[in-house]
DNA sequence: AAATATTTGTCCGTATGTATC
DNA sequence: TGATACATACGGACAAATATT
């Protein structure tokens, strides 16, 4: 046996069988130029032709519904997805994911510089609808401020609301960028922060607010400079967090 | 039954069962801090205290296994992976075999705003070493070019070797920034336009080169300014490309 | 070295929930 | 409303690979 047939050996053989099935989903849908929207043939046609049972075909489709290549609906079919990278960004993340301080501030780094940069395609694409959605989530914020400030304890949890609403802002403040890719990386930056900000004090969260709506005044006022502004402000500007306990 | 139960219910229940599985086991592994070689449980344990059969713990694996988070061998276990961006790059290539122009501009543009707003940095934790092995990524491209110049046809395939030199030169640039996710994003956007490139001419690849060293003299020099001119000048200037055929 | 236990790999059968007509 | 087609989920069984004694 030649050195050529133990490789190919190897690497059909030796191979999982839900893996080989995976390889050859995605060559299918390849070869076939199926597009978002197309549908793969049923689970039972494809274990058939396959030769595999349905379970070790379920794996594959598992394995590709992960990675957002397809999704499968009941009484539906599996069907082909639009483009989409925030699964891989959102797994990128994950993984660097261990020492969380130090995550942190590489995060906000690589979303200043993100945001800062990409500041003049967002304002020149603005639209009063997208406006409309950024200002429902300061109301968000600024409720979710007024309600704590009742409360005794100033660090109670709540970031929860609050970071799902920060992060909303931000993301649908580039979403028509129309640009992928910067937008999966928001979203995954945002999602692996998010994490990391359970608790936290009153005092950040009214500056955080005001920072929000100095954004909003200046887009409804669609002034760029202000804009620039209070997006170096939001991010540059930072304060000794001072305990109130 | 309360609006939080509600919503937690949504977010719980709807989701299907082996997703809820997915993340369960991957939060299992953050809790416990499990890193590289460390083991999950075994198939029956789990899926025995998680409730669920063991198929759907098994799709639940697989779709671990396919982003390389674990990997899991016949008589061994469920073993946790070293960070890999094999998948993550693989999985671009997949998504980007589609529209390619589109996806090209904005990882172009991606790449530049991130580079630039890096680039006071990466001056700055420049060290001599770092600046020797860019001056091999440039030779590797000065000598790819200088190869291709006595060939006939302008066009054939060389695309890879200059472009891995290229891409090497762009993540080495930024490697002591000491930001895991700023050369995460480098390296996978890199990855993905350079699979866009493998037929190249020859004006191209001598203007890149030329692009290259201009930015090694910088460093070489320590002048800042210098760097910067020469960042912005490899990023902006483009030029056409005459096909000398 | 050999037998045995452990663990994942693969298959089958069946019942349930969901969307479409 | 009912019938059909489809994915979802469960449980059991045996094979194959590895580890242990």
């Amino acid at each position: 046996m030649s050195v050529e047939d133990f490789s190919s050996m190897k690497s059909l053989k030796n191979r999982k069988l839900y893996l080989q099935v995976y390889d050859e989903l995605k060559n299918y849908i390849i070869q076939n130029q199926l597009k978002p929207g197309n549908k793969l043939p049923t689970e039972m046609e494809m274990s058939a032709v396959l030769g595999v049972s349905r379970n070790v075909l379920r794996e594959a489709i598992k394995a590709l519904e992960i990675t957002g290549i397809v999704s499968s609906k009941p009484g539906v079919g599996i069907i082909i997805q639009e483009f989409n990278t925030d699964f891989l960004f959102q797994s990128l993340f994950y993984n660097l994911a261990g020492d969380s301080e130090r995550v942190l501030s590489q995060t906000l780094k690589v979303r200043r510089i993100l945001e800062l940069g990409f500041m003049q395609e967002a304002f020149d694409t603005m639209t009063p609808e997208v406006i409309a959605l950024l200002q429902e989530q300061v109301d968000v914020m600024d409720r979710a401020f007024r309600e704590k400030q009742k409360k005794k304890n100033p660090t109670t949890m709540f970031g929860h609301e609050f970071y799902a609403a920060d992060a909303a802002f931000h993301i649908i403040l580039f979403s028509k960028t129309d640009n992928d890719i910067l937008n999966s990386i928001i979203s995954a930056v945002w999602s692996c922060d998010r994490y990391h900000k359970q608790r936290i004090q009153r005092s950040y969260i009214q500056k955080s607010v005001e920072k929000h709506v100095n954004i909003i005044e200046a887009l409804k006022e669609h002034d760029f400079q202000k804009f620039s502004d209070a997006m170096h402000y939001h991010f540059d500007v930072f304060y000794k967090i001072d305990f109130e306990t």
